[in-house]
RNA sequence: GCGCCCAUAGCUCAGUGGAUAGAGCAAGCGACUUCUAAUCGCUAGGCCGCAGGUUCGAUCCCUGCUGGGCGCGCCA
């Protein structure tokens, strides 16, 4: 075999070893069928193949006892793997160096390695950044929505699994080729942030006090003085809940004073007289916003457009849709009982009377006092992302103008309603049709939110819409708590003796995003003093990012400080180690005056077992990345680029340095080898949303 | 009560209808005059929660049970 027909092979075979030998694997199970006169199509045969269990058994393996079942082939496993083996055999494959069959029956490939090696390293270094790179979602749109937090308090930990979640989802998704709209959905007409409202009003008036002083304290953040504020306002709430008994109308007049704040939002209206609640919120929601999107900045997460609760409403949006629920009987308006006065979608099931004060699986859309529940205005809005609301019944349209331009260069681009067209629009118009449209919608939600998202998907398929309602993800993750050695560690009571403590952002039980972040900086520059500033953030957001997708999503994180902070073992700052040390090998061999040789010529007759560890793993990145977005699954990407890593440092530790090496073959081939590995760790990393580090 | 999720090494977690169940941390031992030791090697550590069932084969699928978490609000 020489080097053109090499490449000419590299050409003409799939994209990687597993298609590659699925091919011929197909091709000798057809002659077999012929030889055998059996009729059974191939399609039903399953090819499980696999990297061997044992290096002993070999390179490839996979099981053929499923087809041998009797309504299968009919056939002992053994014996067909023998007759699969021999037909291969015959067919003199140049990739395969060896067939071997095991009990049970396993047919079990060993490679010409060498000739192997050349093929993936070529492709690899031919594809560069696009190695990995998929278009099987060209001309598909999807809306992610994700970290949607609400505009009242500083992000924590919990907000931090969502959005590394949510911006991984949009990269795996590109990287398929798919067209992703990442939408940040921002809660500004709720409780919470009347409830900050509120607390502002209080403290004017001389009537909040908060702990630490009822100003801003010295360097502390907007976002993190609102926490105060929102924490001392439940915390009045609380205490006029306790003495209610004796002087009922402490609650009253807070509670009167919510309903005016959240009514006064809802509807955008200036007051008559006292306070602009809604300029008030509209003015804190747009400094919390901007102050999340700093924070989740540092973990380079970024979005391509801001939508806002507010927004729906004031466009007429949620009206509209209401109009159309009602119009088409999907609504019903109880007169009696407990949600009396309120417009609701029926859930429950009629037949089976829900006795008084049991649980009615109906949901509320419309409060007894005309305002809208979260659900309601989630439908209006989910209806939107498919460009459902084009229809002339709906006819809501919106202006979308620049919000700013993201640290990683991203437009981020906010939803107004058509009557806020004075503020700062830069240049041209707009298409509107460039926002939502989308073919395919997922929503990161955290899993307490299940329920709400089945209803909303109900409510499309009643709407008649039942491609979007099938075409709607609810990707729904476990909550983040504290595990218990970092709960004490809070001053949190954990005499209950439990594993783990739930966060509560209403009582400041919680460990804000920001104060992680800050606190992984500092752990990085205490392990290695000499890092620079900016090398040091890079690696805290790394090791940040990937312990937050490293857990399948049904997975709780009891978070644990120590764990969290950690930079050995099976971290993020691990997977960029391993890259900069890779990365540092290239720039030694460059600054030697080494170069690489033009043409990747033959490699060594013998690959080491770590060579060959880690080009498999190379070769196996495309299948692992589509695998993974397919599944929506960043854990699998996680768990992948960390086996690449590992592979690396074995191969690295294993072999003599490729600096002082004399043999020019293995020379170039261990160069060759490195930038391979470069190359797929950096695409990889780029695609869980590291910035790669060439040097640390 | 009803519904959803989880249970794998001391701890935190991967894993797959298939061969001897894997990592990291912690513990013990060892490797830096050698391409970055934030690394690597070795040792030790497992009724894969329990009991049935399906299967040639179950840690994985099904049923029941036990323990834990979450949801069932005119909050989101």
């Amino acid at each position: 075999m020489t080097t053109s027909e090499a490449l000419h092979m590299a050409e003409a075979t799939p994209r990687d070893l597993h298609e590659y030998l699925t091919t011929f694997i197909k091709q000798a199970l057809s002659t077999y069928l012929a030889q055998e006169q059996i009729d059974f199509a191939i399609e039903q045969l399953p090819i499980d193949l696999r990297f061997s269990a044992q290096a002993s058994f070999g390179d490839y393996s996979m099981p053929v006892m499923p087809w041998g079942g009797k309504n299968k082939l009919a056939r002992k496993p053994l014996s067909l793997a023998e007759a699969l083996a021999t037909i291969l055999r015959n067919m003199q494959i140049p990739a395969i160096q060896e067939i071997t069959v095991t009990a049970p029956g396993f047919l079990n490939f060993r490679l010409n390695r060498p000739f192997i090696g050349q093929v993936i390293i070529e492709r690899v270094l031919d594809a560069g950044a696009d190695f990995g790179q998929n278009d099987t979602g060209v001309e598909t749109k999807i809306v992610v929505e994700h970290t949607n937090i609400n505009s009242n308090k500083a992000a924590h930990v919990g907000h931090l699994r969502n959005s590394c979640i949510g911006d991984s989802v949009v990269r795996m998704l590109r990287s398929q080729g798919y067209h992703v709209e990442a939408q940040n959905y921002i809660d500004d007409s709720g409780v919470q942030v009347a409830d900050v409202v509120m607390g502002f009003t209080l403290l004017q008036k001389g009537e909040l006090q908060l702990p630490g002083g009822n100003e801003e304290m010295p360097g502390e953040s907007f976002d993190y003085y609102c926490s105060r504020v929102y924490v001392a306002v439940g915390k009045a709430f609380d205490e006029a809940e306790q003495v209610k008994e004796s002087q009922p109308e402490k609650l009253d007049r807070l509670k009167e004073m919510r309903k005016a704040v959240l009514h006064a939002i809802e509807h955008g209206s200036e007051p008559e007289a006292g306070p602009d609640y809604p300029l008030l919120a509209s003015d804190i929601s747009r400094q919390i916003v901007q102050a999340h999107l700093t924070t989740m900045s540092r973990l380079n997460v970024s979005y391509d457009l801001l939508t806002w609760e507010s927004t729906v409403l004031r466009s007429g949006l949620w009206k509209r849709t209401f109009a159309m629920l009602r119009d088409r009987g999907l609504l019903e308006k109880p007169e009696t009982g407990k949600a009396a006065g309120c417009w609701i979608l029926p859930f429950g099931n009629e037949e089976e009377q829900v006795e008084e004060g049991d649980h009615s699986s109906d949901k509320i859309l419309v409060r007894s006092d005309g305002t809208a529940t979260y659900t309601a205005k989630d439908i209006a809005y989910q209806l939107w992302k498919f460009g459902l609301t084009d229809d002339p019944q709906i006819g809501v349209q919106f202006n979308f103008t620049p919000w700013g331009r993201q640290h990683d260069g991203r437009l981020l681009w906010s939803m107004q309603t058509s009557e806020q067209e004075n503020e700062s629009r830069i240049g041209e118009e707009v298409d509107p049709r460039r926002f939502g449209h989308a073919k395919r919608v997922i929503n990161v939600i955290d899993v307490r939110q299940s329920y709400l998202q089945q209803v909303l998907y109900e409510s499309l398929r009643r709407l008649g819409f039942t491609d979007q309602a099938d075409n709607s993800t609810h990707l729904a993750y476990e909550v983040v708590t504290l595990s218990a050695a970092t709960a004490e560690r809070m001053g949190i009571d954990t005499s209950a003796g439990h594993d783990f403590y739930a966060m509560s952002g209403r009582k400041g039980i919680e460990i804000k995003a920001d104060d992680l972040i800050n606190a992984s900086i500092k752990r990085m520059l205490e392990t290695k003093p000499e890092l620079s500033a900016e090398t040091a953030a890079v690696a805290a957001a790394s090791a940040i990012r990937y312990f937050m997708i490293r857990y399948n999503l049904q997975q709780v994180i009891a978070l644990d400080m120590d764990e969290a902070l950690r930079s050995n073992g099976d971290t993020g700052v691990y997977l960029q180690y391993a890259y900069a040390r890779a990365n540092s090998i290239l720039r030694k061999l460059d600054k030697t005056g080494y170069k690489l040789p033009e043409k990747l010529e033959l490699l060594p007759e013998q690959l080491e077992q770590s060579e060959w560890e880690l080009l498999r793993h190379i070769d196996a990145y495309p299948r692992n990345l589509a695998e993974a977005s397919a599944k929506l699954a960043p854990n699998m990407l996680a768990t992948y680029a960390y086996d690449l890593a590992s592979h690396f440092s074995d191969f690295y530790e294993h072999t003599p340095p490729i600096l002082k090496e004399t043999d020019e073959r293995v020379k170039a081939f261990r160069a060759w080898l490195v930038s391979a590995t470069v190359q797929t760790m950096g695409n990889a990393l780029r695609v869980l949303g590291f910035v790669p580090l060439e040097s640390m």
